[in-house]
This record gives structure tokens, C-alpha cells and sequence, in this order.
DNA sequence: GTTTGATTTGAACGATTGTTCAGTTAAACA
DNA sequence: TGTTTAACTGAACAATCGTTCAAATCAAAC
């Protein structure tokens, strides 16, 4: 047998994906072509389907990828037992945390999502759902809790997120706020606008 | 002279704008060709070129007829004189109901920025800050009178507008609440959120 | 130092892209 | 009716698209 299997593969792969990250996110998924991607790599546009069965696929993976990390992540801080108002403010911490931290995934992930052929649209929407009912489950606790006050849980929950995931329009890296004040602003908001 | 001026004319410009309008939000720019918005309006690609000097100013066109719309209805509705209480009642309530209305609009306005041409995407931004800072003034004249508390006039107008144009990513017409129920939600979560 | 197989090249493919333009069509005027 | 001209067609253009694949290249294993 020669070369040890994934010799350049182990490093070619993370770097294609790198790659269409940066690209996907700047200009579009349908908006870059392998050709691109490859020439970032320092590859011909053949070279890629090594590492990817094909465009969309890349795509796809990507954005899979993305959300594995998310919920994973999530997993990790997540406790359970926590009373409905500490598991709100560690939810809304992580969630900008970990959004502003990966501007570019976020933006495919958000962007991308008509470009995903049907069977991975389902898959990722999934993966999103999933997220979606960890908010939605400390809302509800909290309610029945008589913690907070609001008028519609899933309403709430995308009211909640959408205005969470806002801030990755407009943060930048050594801007006037840190994230610990951003975090801060916006727990408050959250905060007042479940009435807690 | 014959043919009075714009006997098709005008007939097809608005088609055009309107079939690249559903396409656009459907696929997004770079996914739709000319001979696709073509087909749909019973033309030939090059009968687009009547009526538009190429792909770009058709979408720079859409954005710029949208964000103009807007200011104008605001403009229409807006009544300077009002509370600040009533005056954000209002503009919640406008924004969600103009922008509800008009689905692909705002989902063009959204996600398209990025293909804009320099020297349109600055004037898109300008139309868009210019609305941003109708609420702003809002924001700031009730923390002056000391109705509304929050952390940051600007980032407390991006995070509420954030939240408002969510809406369009779940709303569906005929669905379980009505428009009005849907306003009613949203407004009484900003104006906890801003302390009121 | 040769063998071996993972890795990459480079060319080719059919299809499609945005755009141009000479020529056709048909409606409105004289 | 004949003329004028806006509106549109249909073909062509150079460029680029995603993808395939035989051949070349490379480094590790023997």
C-alpha cells in the first residue's frame, strides 16, 4: 500500500469547505463557481470532486455542518435545571455568542436554504426546527411558571430569534461595544419583551 | 408618427419587472437568467432589453421601486405629532402590514443587496437607513420623555426592526391569526421590549 | 529504488449565460 | 392605402458553467 490514506486529503478537504465558505457567504452559492472555489485552493476545478460529489452537496455540507455545530454546542451549556429566567438569558448569551462568532456560516445558512435541493432542505430545516423548540420549551416553562407573559409561544420564540440573529447585520469585531455589552442590551430587550 | 408611444410599453415593463420580481425571490438574481423572466412574460431574452439596460438595473429597479413605496406609505401614514407611545404603536403596526403585503419584496430587498453594483447598493442603504431613522426618532423622543427605557437607540431600532421583518418568514396568509393578530403580538412585545 | 495508489492536472463535453443586432411584424398616422 | 416606427424575433457572440476522465504527478511503503 502507498501514502497513508487522506495524506493531503485530511488537509485539502477543510480547505475546499473553507473556501466555499468565504465564497458562498460573499457572494451567493449560485453567484460562485468551482472554478473559484478551486482557484482559492490553489486547484483545478477537477481537483474538487475528490472531495465532493458535487456542487450542491458542498452546499449542503456546509450548512449541516453549521447546524451540528450549533445544537452541539448548545448541548454542551445547556442545563436543563436551570429556572425559566437564568436558561432565557443563558440561551439569548449563547446565541449571539455563538452567531456572532461565525458571521459567514450564519449568512449561508439564513441565505441559502432555497438553494438546497429538496431532500437536504428538509434535512437542514430540521436541524433548525430543533433549535427553535429549545427557546420555545424555556418560554413555555417559564409561562406555566407565571415568569413571563407573552401572547403566542412559537410566535414568540421566532420574534425572539430573528431579532437574536439581527445582530449579525450590523456587529463588527472591535466596533464600539463589546460582545459582553451586546449581550447585555439585548438580554434586557429580551428580557422586557417576555415580561420578565 | 406612428404607434402611439408605449402601446406595449407599457403593458410589458410592469410584467417584466413583476415576472423578474417572482423569479428573483424565488431562485435569487444570480440563479435567474434573462430568458427565464423572458418566458415568463411570452417574449424573446432579447425583448427584455427594451426595457431595461441590462440585468443589474432590473434588479437595482425592483429595489429601488420598493424602498420608495415604503418611505411614501410611511410618509403617508406618519403623523409627527403623535406620543411617542402612539407613534411606535403606529410604526409597528405599518411595518408589519406593508411588509406582509409584499413577500417577494422584502425578501429581495433583503437578500439581493449583495448583487447590487456598488453605486446601487449605496442608494438602496441610504433609502433603507433613511427608514431606520423614522423609528429611531421615535425611539429617542420617548427615552427623552421618559416612556420608553432600553440601552441603545441604534441597536434597539435594528433589533425591533429585526424582529418586525420576521414576520414575513413564517407568516402565511390564511393561516391561524389574522393580520391584526399577528400586530397586536408584536406590538405589545416592542413595546415591553422598550420598556413602555 | 521500485512499486503503488492517492492526488491532481488539463483538456474536453454539452449546456447555458448576458448581451447585441439586423431583420420582421404590426399598429397608428397621413 | 401607404408610410412610419415602436416592438419584437431569432440567430449569433464570446464567455462561463458543472462535471468527467485519461494521463501525469507525487509521496509513502516495501
Amino acid at each position: 500500500m502507498a501514502r497513508t490514506q487522506g495524506s493531503h486529503s485530511d488537509i485539502t478537504g477543510p480547505r475546499i469547505r473553507a473556501a466555499a465558505r468565504v465564497l458562498f457567504a460573499r457572494h451567493g452559492y449560485a453567484a460562485v463557481s468551482m472554478r473559484q472555489i478551486a482557484s482559492e485552493v490553489g486547484l483545478q476545478a477537477g481537483a474538487l470532486y475528490n472531495y465532493t460529489a458535487d456542487k450542491q452537496s458542498l452546499l449542503a455540507e456546509l450548512m449541516r455542518e453549521h447546524m451540528d455545530d450549533l445544537l452541539e454546542a448548545r448541548a454542551d451549556v445547556n442545563s436543563p435545571a436551570k429556572a425559566p429566567l437564568e436558561a432565557l438569558a443563558e440561551f439569548v448569551r449563547f446565541h449571539i455568542g455563538f452567531h456572532i462568532e461565525r458571521p459567514d456560516e450564519v449568512f449561508i445558512a439564513y441565505m441559502e436554504l432555497r438553494a438546497l435541493a429538496p431532500e437536504n432542505f428538509a434535512e437542514i430545516e430540521g436541524l433548525r426546527r430543533q433549535y427553535e423548540n429549545e427557546l420555545e420549551g424555556i418560554l413555555r416553562r417559564g409561562a406555566e411558571a407565571g415568569v413571563f407573559v407573552f401572547e403566542d409561544a412559537k410566535i414568540t420564540t421566532l420574534a425572539v430569534i430573528a431579532m437574536l440573529t439581527g445582530v449579525n447585520t450590523w456587529y463588527r469585531q472591535g466596533g464600539r461595544l463589546s460582545l459582553e455589552e451586546v449581550e447585555d442590551i439585548y438580554w434586557n430587550m429580551v428580557r422586557r419583551a417576555v415580561g420578565a
